[in-house]
DNA sequence: TCGTAACCGAGACGGTACGTCTCGTCTTAGG
DNA sequence: CCTAAGACGAGACGTACCGTCTCGGTTACGA
């Protein structure tokens, strides 16, 4: 739909609070009204957008290097060069607003993040080859990375280059060596 | 100031998104200009009044135990009994909400929970009495438990009984019994 | 036509301004096209009415008493107290509203009014029987009577009693006594 | 004020059916509320133009020749060319509808055209002078010439040339010579 | 008997204007 | 002199209708 390509447009371009239902219409070349029948609120509009994925980026998930701590520290890191990029916070906290605001987006961003994602078939092959113990909490491990994210986006705290290894540290549980030591620069 | 105070007020009542400025000077008794030359914005006003604390609940940390792991899973249970209450997930939204739209408010939600909570306390201490090791990452170990709590709070998750439990296994690392084997009900 | 019933019925309950084609097609249980196809507009539709009768209440024209005088005031004042009376003002006043809006609905009730109408009749018989002279003006006549009325129900004036004998007075010539003497309670 | 005559300016380009707040408020260069802050309606608006004068030509009243039946033909005859020029009945119909429609500009239309306006002067003098008799129903005299212009601009009734003057043989009655009979080029 | 065409109801569409709301600035009267 | 009160220009909100435009579905006629 031309109304969901034109959210998304005016979205990136000026974030969730700035976009308004005027706004829309007249980029999509269409009556208010029209929005009105389809969608009951700005969230619901912006939740459709992003169940489209037109909202989001692709291509964000690193190539299977078969360990799974790698593969996780090379997926923030873009998550965190991303953050870094331009506009790249603005869109991050306007989804954050716009989740928060609507129960639609709210919702929707679970779905997105939280169950259809990269991380959970990463976790299960983990789990498959042992990587992972089989009753290791999945759940919460995802919950952590990706509000750790968020958090960082709400605080504006910066991206730092190692911040993504210990992260992954934390969600993984530390590296055991032989020993049973743990191991790892987590010093900051 | 009676407008900080008239602003908590009608945050908690209304959340972030219904306070308008208008309706903050008529609860405080106020003429608009005179909020308008102390404060920027909304944002700031309510970064002003978390700042002052007139707009979390106070009393959340719970009891020194002596036991990191415990007093941890006490003190998320007591946050997830606090968004279960009524009122507790518009509250918790719209502070999410106004951190994303404000970089006042976000700025100050950091350092509220970032850096002078119980959590920074806590892992001091536990670093210091040896249940926690000297290089561990508690920085990320803080972000990854605050932002799960954020990331459940924005998609509506509700906050079952043992998440909290599992959210603490992954931010401390799991138990380690003498073998080295991982211990605890983290099947989901 | 179930249109043109329709129609009356909500211009008697709502008015020339609030009569809506999407309410008239609503009510007819028609599509809108179908009314756009017989009609062009609003005002064509009322006009149509109005030619029906179905506008209007019938049966104002009173007896024939024989004096062209005493029959002109008694229908003046039926029309008077047809005004005073509940959605009467509201219903001429819609009439004029459309009459000043459309062309249709201005000339229909022209012929309405100024042609086919009692006045017309009661004029002709007057002159036929040698109470009005041969070369009296009776289209102004008629057109200063019917036009009192008009300008008494926009201007808001209430109809008290005897306006209806000064107005026929003004309209016929006042009475002449043998003495040439006017004669008549035109105080006021 | 600027939006009265920013409302007179339209009202005269366009009519009151086209005549939009909206149009108003930016031809006047004024925020919408401004409008609704002193008037309810748009009627109440052109109510106020009137009240200024601001919608009606002056002039009209024309010199005192000494005989009433004259100087009235004479304005009725104004007023005819007025209506016959461009814009002309447009502006009149429009001024019709506000009437109708709403209650603050009929009555305005009462006050400006029953009360205060040269008909009455001239009336009043005419009886002064003995030119009507003391008893005469003023009131309605007037009433019978303004409404039959108004009946003749709803009618859309071309205004030729000797109907003012029969008109105001209407309104005043025949002429009268010596010997008690009717005088007067009637004939239609 | 069966297309096929006209006409229907329904209502989505791109628009305009409505009247309300809030913004951040500007003005004013009174203490 | 500062403040409360609130008017102001601006413009988004969600609603009501406008007049146009497809849609299927049903008669009803001509082949």
């Amino acid at each position: 739909m031309a109304i969901l390509q034109a959210t998304a447009r005016l979205f990136a371009d000026r974030g969730y609070e700035q976009l308004t239902m005027e706004g829309i219409a007249h980029e999509a070349g269409v009556g208010k009204q029209t929005i009105y029948r389809w969608w009951t609120s700005k969230g619901a509009l912006v939740a459709d957008c992003l169940l489209e994925g037109l909202l989001l980026p692709e291509g964000i998930a690193p190539d299977d290097t078969g360990d799974i701590r790698t593969d996780l520290v090379t997926w923030l890191h873009k998550i965190f060069v991303l953050l870094e990029s331009k506009g790249g916070p603005a869109l991050m906290r306007s989804l954050i607003a716009a989740g928060a605001e609507s129960d639609d987006v709210g919702g929707r961003l679970g779905d997105t993040f939280g169950t259809s994602s990269f991380l959970v078939e990463r976790f299960d092959k983990a789990v498959a080859v042992g990587q992972l113990p089989p009753d290791a909490p999945l759940q919460q491990m995802g919950e952590a990375l990706l509000g750790a994210v968020i958090f960082r986006t709400l605080t504006r705290a910066p991206a730092d280059a190692d911040v993504a290894a210990r992260l992954v540290d934390v969600a993984l549980g530390p590296r055991l060596a032989d020993d049973g030591i743990r191991h790892g620069d987590l010093s900051e």
